[in-house]
RNA sequence: CGGGGUGUAGCGCAGCCCGGUUAGCGCAUCUGCUUUGGGAGCAGAGGGUCGCAGGUUCGAAUCCUGCCACCCCGACCA
C-alpha cells in the first residue's frame, strides 16, 4: 500500500509535503534544510531550466559561470547589499581537516585562511567586480549574462523547494550603457519570466513593481511576478532587479561614452530557482497527488501494458513499442512500464501520484480491438480510444490539460482575488478566503509595516497592469492613494 | 531564536507511564507457488550498536542527568 496523502482539507502544508515524497520529487539531507532533489524533481528542473534558456538566448543573453567562492570583503561593498545578505552568507574560513587526539577531525588551525571565503548567496558582487576589469569603453556594452548555479542562503526556516538553504537556480546580470537600456532589459525579462510561467508552468502571475520595504538588497527596483497558491496564499515567483548605478559605483565600474566622458555603468540581476517547482507542485495538485503541466512534464503519456501470458506479453509489448514510435514521432514524451512484477494497479497509481498527464492502457483485448484505454490525470477521466490516429488525439489531449490547469488556475485566482475600501473588510477578507486582496495604499512604508504587524499581509506588488488606475484614499492611514495595490500573506 | 514533536530493521510505527523471556507489528526485501484491466494471495526466510554519553540497578529501549540531530508551527527571507 502506498502513503496516504494528507487531503488538503486537513493540513495543506502537510500535504505539500505528501505530494512531494509521494512523487518522489525530493528528499530530506542528513544537513538541515538542505534537500536531495531526486530523479523525478531534478527531470522537472532539467525541463524548466531547457525552456528558459532558450527563451534567454533568444532575447539575446549568453551563459558563463562564476565561482561559488566570493572574497568576504566583496558582500561589504555595496551597503544595502551586505545588510541584506550578511545574516545568511555561509562562510569558509579554513581549507583543511586534520585528526586531533581529543576532539577527532577538526578544521585544522593552522589552514586559517587569509581572508574568508563567503559561499554565494547571489552573485552580484563578484561579477561586478569582473564587469569592472572587463568594460572600459561604451563599445563594451551591453553584456547580457546568464548563469545556471547553486547559491548557499542560511535561512531559519526551511521547506522543501519553497526555501532551501541550496537552491538551484539562474541568475542573469547584464550591463548596459544607459539607465533606459537598463530599465528595459528589466522589463523584457519579467515578460520572459511571466511568459514561461503562464504557458509552460500554466501559473498564472501577476506583474508588479515591489515596495522599498520588499525591494531585493542593493536594487534600485524589483519588479515581480507573483502567483497565488490554492491555500490563499501568494508566492513569489521570480524578480528582475533594476539596479541603477549602485553596484557599479561599488565597484568602481565605468565607461568612457561617446562623447568622451567617464560614466557608471547601469546594472541589471534577475532570478528564478527551484522554487518554481514549488509552485507548480502547490498551484496544480490535488489530494491524490501531483499534477504537471504536459509542456513540462518529463513523461507526458505513460503507458501501462496488461497481460498474463508470455504470449500475451509480446503481443501487447510490440502493439506498445508500435504506439510509442508512433507517439514519439508527433514529439510525445511516452515511457512504457514494461517492469515485470508490478501489477497494472500498481502502475496506475505510480503515475497517478507522479502527476503524469495522461496515461494509457493497452491489454489484450485493445490490442484485439485496435483500441487503447486513455486516462487523464487532471479530470481523472477514463475513455477507450481506437488506435488510429492516436497522436493527433494525444497531441490535442496535451494541449487541452495544458490550456486547462491554466484556466483553472486562473479561474481561482480570480475567484480569490478581491477588492475591498475599509480596513475591517480587508481583515475579513484575509481571514476569511485569502487571496490576492485590492486595496488602496498612501505609499509609506508605516503603513505597509504597520497593517504587515496586525495583519500578517504583505504588499506583494503595485501591479503594472490591469489593476490600480483610480486614485483614493487609504483606509488605514486615511491619506490619498495613488492606487490599489496587491496585498496577501506569502510563503 | 521561541513553541511543539520525533529519534527502536531500508521506510512507517508500537513497546517506555508501571525496568525482568529471545525487542514486536505493517510495508519493503529474498525464495517458492498461485496471480496480473486500479496499489495481489498464501507459505517460508533474512534484516536491530533501541540517536549519543554518563548514571541508578542483580538487570535499562523503559528510570535519572547531560548532549546531539532532524521535522513541524512562528519571527527573518527567493
Amino acid at each position: 500500500m502506498a502513503e496516504a496523502i494528507t487531503p488538503r482539507s486537513t493540513d495543506y502544508s502537510q500535504w505539500y509535503l505528501d505530494v512531494i515524497k509521494s512523487a518522489k520529487l525530493a528528499d530530506y539531507s542528513p544537513v538541515r534544510g538542505c534537500m536531495i532533489i531526486r530523479p523525478n524533481g531534478y527531470a522537472l528542473w532539467e525541463n524548466m531550466k531547457e525552456a528558459l534558456d532558450v527563451m534567454f538566448k533568444e532575447t539575446g543573453h549568453e551563459n558563463a559561470y562564476f565561482p561559488i567562492f566570493i572574497p568576504q570583503s566583496f558582500l561589504a561593498r555595496e551597503a544595502d547589499h551586505v545588510e541584506g545578505f550578511a545574516k545568511e552568507c555561509a562562510v569558509v574560513t579554513h581549507s583543511r581537516l586534520k585528526l586531533d587526539d581529543e576532539k577527532g577531525l577538526i578544521a585544522d588551525p593552522d589552514s586559517k585562511l587569509e581572508e574568508n571565503l563567503v559561499v554565494r548567496p547571489t552573485s552580484e558582487t563578484i561579477i561586478w567586480d569582473t564587469y569592472s576589469r572587463w568594460i572600459q569603453s561604451w563599445r563594451d556594452l551591453p553584456i547580457l549574462i546568464n548563469q545556471w548555479a547553486n547559491v548557499v542562503r542560511w535561512e531559519m526556516r526551511t521547506r522543501l523547494f519553497l526555501r532551501t538553504m541550496e537552491f538551484l537556480w539562474q541568475e542573469g546580470h547584464t550591463a548596459h550603457a544607459t539607465e533606459q537600456e537598463a530599465i528595459d532589459e528589466t522589463l523584457t525579462i519579467l515578460d520572459v519570466y511571466t511568459k514561461f510561467a503562464e504557458e509552460y508552468m500554466a501559473v498564472p502571475v501577476l506583474k508588479g513593481v515591489k515596495t522599498a520595504s520588499e525591494r531585493f538588497a542593493g536594487a534600485v527596483e524589483t519588479y515581480c511576478i507573483e502567483a497565488l497558491m490554492q491555500d490563499g496564499k501568494a508566492l513569489q515567483a521570480g524578480t528582475s532587479h533594476f539596479l541603477g548605478q549602485n553596484f557599479a559605483k561599488a565597484f568602481n565600474c565605468q565607461f568612457q561614452n561617446a562623447n568622451n566622458e567617464l560614466e557608471y555603468v547601469w546594472a541589471t540581476s534577475w532570478g528564478v530557482s527551484t522554487r518554481l517547482i514549488g509552485a507548480l507542485i502547490m498551484v496544480h495538485s490535488d489530494d491524490a497527488g501531483l499534477i504537471l503541466p504536459p509542456r513540462l512534464a518529463p513523461t507526458q503519456v505513460g503507458l501501462v501494458p496488461i497481460y498474463r501470458t508470455d504470449e500475451e506479453k509480446e503481443t501487447v509489448l510490440s502493439a506498445a513499442k508500435e504506439i510509442q514510435q508512433e507517439l514519439r514521432a508527433a514529439g510525445i514524451r511516452i515511457h512504457i512500464d514494461a517492469r515485470d512484477g508490478f501489477r497494472p494497479g500498481w502502475k496506475f497509481a505510480e503515475y497517478e501520484v507522479q502527476g503524469v498527464p495522461v496515461r494509457l492502457a493497452l491489454g489484450p483485448r485493445d490490442v484485439q480491438n485496435g483500441t487503447v484505454e486513455i486516462a487523464r490525470r487532471d479530470s481523472g477521466e477514463k475513455s477507450s480510444a481506437p488506435r488510429e490516429g492516436l497522436a493527433a488525439r494525444m497531441t490535442d489531449i496535451l494541449e487541452q490539460v495544458q490550456q486547462g490547469l491554466f484556466d483553472k488556475a486562473l479561474a481561482h485566482r480570480e475567484a480569490n482575488t478581491t477588492s475591498v475600501d475599509t480596513y475591517d473588510d480587508f481583515k475579513a477578507v484575509l481571514d476569511d478566503k485569502g487571496g490576492f486582496v485590492l486595496m488602496h495604499w498612501d505609499g509609506t512604508t508605516e503603513t505597509e509595516a504597520k497593517i504587515k504587524e496586525e495583519t500578517k499581509a504583505t504588499i506583494r506588488c503595485i501591479p503594472l497592469e490591469g489593476y490600480g488606475d483610480e486614485t483614493g484614499t487609504d483606509p488605514v492611514s486615511g491619506e490619498p492613494s495613488k492606487g490599489r495595490v496587491v496585498f496577501a500573506r506569502a510563503y
